[in-house]
DNA sequence: ATAGTTGCAAAAGCTTTGCAGTATG
DNA sequence: CATACTGCAAAGCTTTTGCAACTAT
């Protein structure tokens, strides 16, 4: 059973001043705001969408806020930061979220989650062979989507 | 028996050259001398890098050739580009090598190659399940190599 | 009270683009 | 000889930084 927005919000507002309070890091109205926005969106956004957004709604808050934020926000593990290829990070939620990689599509951008075992044992592998304590990975997979490829036959006919 | 570097120079501006043929773009004199840097060079390298080591050599060179020529030994599979964690693209050669994946140490900035052939089983399976045509990947694992590892523990004593 | 944070704007860093000149096919 | 490519410099974009004002503790 999935819990609503409301309750994980609670949570990880809480999970985040707990953080901050761990951390003497100070809980400023800013900080909670950021969460809370991306805690009700959906999907993947790079800072200057969540930027724009909290304009938006009438938030006073500065770039330089929503990069520190998020910052803070990838420490404590409530959000994930990834780089599908282009030179510009994209953020997720994380929290409550399954551990998952990404395949994204070269032509309309599409991104879409999966999950494979084997993702872990590789990386117990190499952390084994190699010697590294492992702490995070990246995995992406790029091509073309389904509906890209019939659109791609389409043109080409 | 591995072919020695002369050898694989020739190969791979031969490559190079029947690539620009193919697809009717101008064989520049810069674009050799990029492409043979780049092989007689190890490890990964940055645009700016590759450049500044152009200029070392008294090539005259400038940074949009260079940013040109990269995108093209990329396409037609010379080069691989890669994003470790950083807004900032990575180079390596590829010609000769087997694929291979990276392990990046956090605190030295280490990068080491691996190959574990449950990456292509991924790759297969979710370009069934989720109907995607996946042309290339990505897999970097984060983390501390052993000698980081040490340093800290010394540090920290 | 004091020092961590904020907003703003400027700076930094990587990459792309515009343009006039050059050289390839 | 047409035009793709080049060098150079400027612009573009994302991210970081400096600083004075503010505010959480």
């Amino acid at each position: 059973m999935l819990r609503d927005t409301e309750t994980i919000v609670k949570e990880v507002l809480n999970i985040f001043s707990k953080y901050l309070e761990k951390q003497s890091h100070r809980k400023t109205p800013e900080r909670f705001a950021i969460l809370e926005e991306i805690y009700r969106r959906n999907d993947h956004f790079d800072a200057e969408a969540l930027y724009i957004h909290m304009k938006n709604c009438n938030y006073r808050v500065s770039r330089a806020t929503v990069y520190n934020t998020l910052e803070l926000l990838v420490n404590c593990d409530l959000v994930k930061k990834h780089q599908f290829g282009k030179n510009l990070a994209q953020y997720e939620k994380s929290y409550g979220y399954m551990q998952h990689d990404h395949v994204i599509c070269a032509h309309c951008g599409k991104v879409v989650e999966f999950c494979d075992p084997r993702v872990q044992q590789i990386k117990n592998l190499v952390a084994d062979l190699l010697n590294f304590e492992i702490t995070h990975h990246s995995l992406n997979l790029y091509g073309i989507c389904g509906s890209c490829v019939k659109a791609e036959e389409f043109s080409s006919n």
